[in-house]
RNA sequence: GCCGAAGUGGCGGAAUGGGCAGACGCGCUGGUCUCAAAAACCAGUGGGGGUAACCCCGUGCCGGUUCGAAUCCGGCCUUCGGCACCA
């Protein structure tokens, strides 16, 4: 039967085999016998069509996804949508959408480009976080968190953007002081807020990063920056009016003796108490107000002037009885360390400056090993380590040594002691927003704050309200939700009308795919101790504080809930680079969006998938280019036409002059099993970039076999084989429909994925390289297992090598085997 | 300022337990086909020199180790990312 040969048609390819996937609940994860992966990526936000970065991401998970089904594994690789959030919000401010209308159909929208592009997913797990089937159990771990003591509502200095209309957790403020979400200025506001104790898990956080091994070595550096763990000492000084004691963190108790001011954080409880006269009082007062107009980030600049008000008393060193004085200061921070601070000009640059502003005394106690301090003569603070002077019994101790010395004394005579404190702050977890799930809290008069009975779970959003004046959250206004009874003793009470932070909902969503639909528990916990850990986690650097910071506290938490058995979510993390265009990241006002539905329908998803794995390494950042991609469209058009044109056509007018023992059939084989080999250990090393190139180089190697020489039917259909083997993880839909073209009759996704010969994949020959003195003279090919003598003796043979040796001695001939051979003169 | 990563053709990028620099693709040039073009196919393509065989230079810069360095060591420069008045 002679195949009428037919045009590669992306479209009605990649329309039939969509559908036939999704009749067939094809890639369905199955609990059985079998070795299991969980390959993860991070769900998206639905704010519209895929972009390209979910099709780069989700792209990366699905090959995995579909290379481990291949080698015998049963895959769990869901999907789900993280649903809540403030562009839903926004939307609704600019067009009057609903947050609810808006979502749901941008989820609707991103799911059918998913299908399009072919992933295989488990689509019967799919989850949504604002749904209540959902957020059911994202309030009752908060009710869980709330018993345990580690959700609690305090007073604090918190990040309000002005823009969203709410309080922000630090993660969310970048470093130049903007909002993460809209850009806009974060101020500092005084404000009662839900926290989640996440510096109760510093150390576990910190500590049990050595067992994550499989994760990218900057991203568990910047959680290390993050969490900013520093060791040092407390130290009691005695306030001098009152004999009570104030405790300070140092990091560097060897310079106590320095010490000649004391400084308190314009917030320190006890600075009200000191400013007792009137004239102090009133300094007091207009210094803070000059901060309070000031964003945080501006606060805490480096470059921004030390200012302080003296507040007219004194405190003692307890090491050495000295009587210094009491300040408040602008670069003193509340929320770190006692929120007090000893001044050692000295050997602090901050103090130093400080000192310089008020004309404080500077009292040398560290020397350095190679110069003479002389304070008077000081341009800036010594910090560096020496020999400690002035100070008692220590003189003579070199810094270092005298740190764990002082430490020691401070802890004999109950001065204070050795101290660990963190850069990490509780996470603020409550939001003046409306689309998001709400705090199932109550506050009653009678009983104070009161957790909703587990019963009475989940608390519903409202979705039939709209935003209030301003774009303010409805829920404050609207009675029919706040107002209710109090569950302990039944008297009228309120409800909390804040939500919860989005990054609540993502961090458990990957506990919620293994039993999706589960009603009586967040998750099956047999069906937890069968798929988690997840395998590979894979989403954008983005996350490398945020997300993946605080999966990994939920993830403790639960452990110390007793339900789950493993403290760490994620075994191996994948991050990926940002795909930019022209340079600059994609964005509507910069008019560079483009957008993966344009090229579903002009090229292709099988061509889209192939481009951006092709473009680079995964982690690294990817330019968009129009030109690439038709190269990659180019590509599967040679496929396409390799099968018609040079298989099918050729087996069937078979067979004259075969000439089976000719070498060319040989090197084809090897080459078939040297791709296997390759394409195979990229994937694992997810260098798909390579591994994509590899499989080129066999449809090269494949064109010419064919061209030059008759080929053999046996060879020619192991290689045709193998590259739609290869290739069906990147581009399914194409290589599923040729597998169906030569007649397969089950898909090629469930074929097993193919084995090579390691003796076959040896080449039969090798070029032997010669240099004379390390520059390369002369390529020679001889047979792969020549020995180490007779590549010595062909090196030496070699006319070109020669004339390179001319008449001069050899020294010395090195001998890399089956490689090199080097000839020194 | 501190910490981390990276600098390779016109472009995206290959090659690091030291051993052919530039795989694969894009772009470009020439050719075949065509009335012509596109597509497709074939060939070429780091720079310089030479009619040529060939020769010299070349992986951010300067040194070092080595028979041999993109790869290792020391010092610089640049870019990107994180942290940054955290006591």
């Amino acid at each position: 039967m002679i195949q009428t040969h037919k045009q590669y048609d992306h479209k009605s390819i990649e329309e039939k085999w969509v559908k036939i996937w999704s009749e067939d609940q094809a890639y369905r994860a199955v609990k059985d016998g079998r070795p299991k992966k969980y390959i993860l990526v991070m769900f998206p936000y639905p704010s519209g069509p895929a972009h390209m970065g979910h099709v780069a991401n989700y792209t990366l998970g699905d090959v995995l996804a579909r290379y481990f089904m291949r080698k015998g594994y049963t895959v769990l690789h869901p999907m789900g949508y993280d649903a809540f959030g403030l562009p839903a919000e926004n939307a609704a401010i600019q067009s009057g959408i609903h947050p609810a209308t808006w979502t749901r159909k941008n989820i609707e929208l991103i799911r059918q480009d998913l299908k399009r592009l072919g992933f295989a997913y488990d689509w019967t797990r799919e989850i949504s976080t604002c749904d209540p089937g959902y957020y059911k159990w994202t309030q009752w771990f908060f009710i869980k968190m709330f018993e345990m003591g580690l959700a609690y509502k305090a007073d604090a200095a918190a990040n309000w953007c002005p823009s969203c209309g709410t309080v922000l957790a630090n993660e969310q403020v970048l470093s130049d002081g903007s909002c993460e979400r809209c850009g806009a200025f974060v101020v500092s506001k005084w404000l009662n807020q839900w926290f989640f104790k996440i510096t109760d898990y510093a150390e576990r956080l910190l500590d049990d990063m050595k067992l994550l091994t499989g994760w990218p070595e900057r991203v568990l550096t910047m959680q290390r920056n993050w969490i900013g763990k520093s060791s040092g000492a407390h130290v009691d000084f005695t306030l001098e009016s009152t004999g009570e004691k104030i405790r300070v963190y140092t990091t560097r108790p060897d310079t106590l003796f320095g010490v000649t001011f004391f400084l308190l954080a314009p917030e320190h409880p006890l600075v009200d108490r000191l400013a007792r006269s009137a004239q102090i009082k009133e300094k007091v007062d207009e210094f803070r107000e000059g901060l309070a107009g000031r964003t945080s980030f501006e606060r805490s600049a480096i470059d921004t002037e030390k200012e302080g008000v003296f507040l007219g008393d004194y405190v003692i060193n307890p090491v050495n009885d000295e009587r210094v004085p009491v300040y408040t200061a602008n670069f003193v921070l509340m929320e770190y360390g006692t929120g007090a601070v000893m001044g050692v000009p000295a050997h602090d640059q901050r103090d130093f400056d400080f000192a310089r502003k008020y004309g404080l005394p500077i009292k040398i106690v560290i020397k350095p090993a190679d110069a003479e301090l002389v304070a008077e003569k000081m341009e800036s603070a010594y910090e560096g380590e020496g020999i400690m002077v002035n100070s008692g019994v220590f003189n003579g101790t070199p810094s270092e040594e005298g740190r764990n010395k002082i430490c020691d004394f401070l802890e004999e005579n109950s001065f204070g002691g050795r101290a660990v404190n963190y850069r990490l702050r509780d996470w603020l977890v409550s939001r003046q927003r409306y689309w998001g799930a709400p705090i199932p809290m109550i506050y009653c008069d009678f009983c104070g704050i009161v957790p909703v009975p587990e019963e009475d779970l989940p608390v519903i959003l409202p979705e039939n309200l709209s935003l209030a004046e301003g774009g303010k959250s409805p829920l404050p206004f609207e009675e029919s939700f706040y107002k209710t009874t109090c569950p302990k003793c039944g008297m009228e009470a309120k409800r909390e009308t804040d939500t919860m932070d989005t990054f609540v909902d993502s961090s458990w969503y990957f506990f919620r795919y293994v039993s999706p639909k589960e009603e009586n528990a967040p998750f099956d916990r047999d069906e937890v101790r069968y798929w988690m850990p997840v395998d590979q986690y894979i989403g954008g650097i983005e996350h490398a504080i945020l997300h993946l910071l605080y999966s990994r506290f939920f993830t403790k938490v639960l452990y110390d809930m007793g339900l789950i058995d493993f403290t760490e979510p994620f075994t191996n993390l994948l991050c990926q680079g940002m795909i930019t265009k022209d340079g600059a990241k994609m964005s509507k006002s910069r008019g560079n969006v483009v957008t993966p539905g344009e090229y579903i329908e002009k090229l292709g998803a099988d061509t889209l998938r192939l481009y951006i794995l092709f473009m680079g390494p995964p982690e690294c950042g990817k330019d968009w280019s129009d030109a690439g991609v038709e190269g990659a469209h180019r590509f599967l058009h040679r496929v396409w036409n390799l099968v018609h044109e040079r298989y099918i056509d050729l087996l069937e007018k078979p067979g004259a002059n075969l000439n089976q023992n000719d070498r060319r059939h040989r090197e084809m084989r090897s080459l078939t099993h040297k791709t296997i080999m390759k394409v195979s250990s990229d994937i694992e090393k997810f260098a798909f970039n390579t591994a994509v190139s590899f499989i080129m180089e066999l449809v090269n190697g494949i064109y010419k076999y064919t061209a030059e020489i008759t080929p053999d039917p046996d060879v020619l259909r192991e290689a045709v084989e193998t590259t739609l083997q290869l290739l069906a993880p990147f581009s399914p839909f194409i290589t599923e429909e040729l597998w169906q073209v030569l007649g397969k009759s089950e898909s090629i996704h469930l074929s097993p994925w193919p084995e090579y010969d390691p003796l076959l994949a040896k080449s039969e020959e090798i070029t032997l390289v010669v240099q004379v003195n390390g520059k390369v003279r002369d390529r020679i090919k001889v047979s792969a297992d020549i020995s180490e003598e007779d590549m010595r003796k062909k090196a030496l043979d070699s006319e070109k090598v020669r004339r390179h040796i001319a008449n001069r001695q050899i020294r010395k001939v090195v001998i890399v085997p089956g490689k090199l051979v080097n000839i020194v003169v």
